[in-house]
DNA sequence: CGACCATTTGATATGGATCAAGCGATGTGG
DNA sequence: CCACATCGCTTGATCCATATCAAATGGTCG
């Protein structure tokens, strides 16, 4: 299932808009406004069933995607036969941004998805005409940038650590107050941060053993004592 | 010691350029020609000692480093007191790119290097002009990017595994042939893998004893067998 | 109900960390 | 020039966190 033969509503032609000539500010405050603005107009909206894939590692990276309902998980699947997960991506996030010709990494659907998707074509040539859209593209790989840096401190910590930080992190993006809903298996979990599926679920219970976190359900977890969880994270 | 109090040759006006409208391309070839020119006409040229300095974590990030010689390693202290290693920077490589506004990790010279600094808001607002220096900083970006996300994969394998990568990608890099000249001591590379210094050591002797490499002296090391060294990568 | 899949729990194995000692190069002072 | 201190590296012995192997439990769907 490719983007091409997506059926959608004519692109509408984003109204002709002056070049601004903002300056290419690599810093701070970060909106996507401007950029989901014309993922929204020029976009074509897909609906991708759980577990299918979205795009293949070696894949040429022709479009950028954005999610739109459901979660997605980027992946690679190394010559050992295990699977790292590059990163979840939940409503809102952007994700597909390659600077290779190719896709590094495969994505699939975690659960049913709506996904919006536009061409890389079409949002380069935007990006020369419209300064906010190539600072935003900007924006976005520094961001991404970020995550990935803090994900290598992630990675050469303890299996408590990982976990705590996991938590945190889930906290922070699907943002229920203390009460999340994961939408990844414990596997995806495990794959994500670099341990067993065993070591995942023991850590879990032993977090909840000493009152840190509740589990009702295998999909829901809730935060009893944040300072506990930020103080294991380093 | 800071940029500002650098003694140098007086910043000369990059010619009037004519703005370039091409495209903020995020794809393919990198090279950093005009960035390079950038800097070296408008930057300031500092010494660095071994062992020094050459910004702190959570300092303004107001400066973009390129090494002329020696070399850098940006790390991170972990509260716990161990020291992460976030890259090493060799002659010809550029630094210190941030999107936040302080510097998420410290740089050091490992030997006594020499560095081109140029302001952030110059090359910032150069950017602006100058389709082209966008483009190579988006693309510097994303390279960086690329390296963080490969590391990714790396830390996740075992130390063999690890140590053989790093070996690939230092001969890739200083490129010397078969024959490695590491600027590095073995505790920077054991805090770049994410192994202890007594690790990394016999995971040497070991590829040695086997023939894939020789030591000639703890800074060198001689690749007999990349095949070998290849196949343990993932 | 029964099959299936995800998750948890239990028992054991192991790779790399830790603790400790030895070695070799480099530099310093007598 | 040589004894000696220092520092970075290697080697050895032991320990422990996490992987691995195996089984039990629980939840979901036909």
């Amino acid at each position: 299932m490719h983007p091409q033969t997506a059926v959608r509503s004519d692109p509408i032609r984003r109204p002709a808009v002056p070049v601004r000539s903002a300056s290419l500010a690599w810093d701070g405050a970060i909106d996507t406004e401007v950029l989901d603005q014309t993922m929204q107009l020029m976009g074509a909206m897909m609906g991708y069933p759980r577990n299918s894939e979205i795009f293949g590692e070696n894949e040429p990276a022709d479009y950028l995607y954005k999610v739109v309902s459901g979660s997605v998980r980027t992946y690679k699947i190394l010559n050992d036969g295990r699977r790292q997960i590059g990163g979840f991506y939940l409503p809102g996030d952007i994700f597909g941004l390659e600077f290779a010709d190719e896709h590094t990494l495969s994505a699939e659907a975690i659960a049913d998805a709506k996904i919006l998707v536009i061409k890389r074509s079409t949002l380069n040539a935007l990006a020369g005409r419209d300064a906010s859209v190539a600072r935003q593209l900007f924006a976005l790989t520094g961001r991404e940038l970020g995550r990935v840096q803090d994900r290598i401190m992630l990675l050469i910590k303890s299996a408590q650590e990982r976990v705590a930080s996991f938590l945190l992190e889930m906290a922070a993006r699907v943002s229920g107050g203390n009460s999340i809903e994961l939408p990844m298996s414990r596997q995806d979990i495990a794959d994500y941060l670099g341990l067993t599926i065993e070591t995942v679920s023991r850590t879990l219970t032993s977090l909840e053993c000493s009152a840190t976190i509740e589990v009702p359900s295998s999909r829901r977890i809730v935060l009893r004592n944040r300072l506990a969880l930020s103080r294991m994270n380093g």
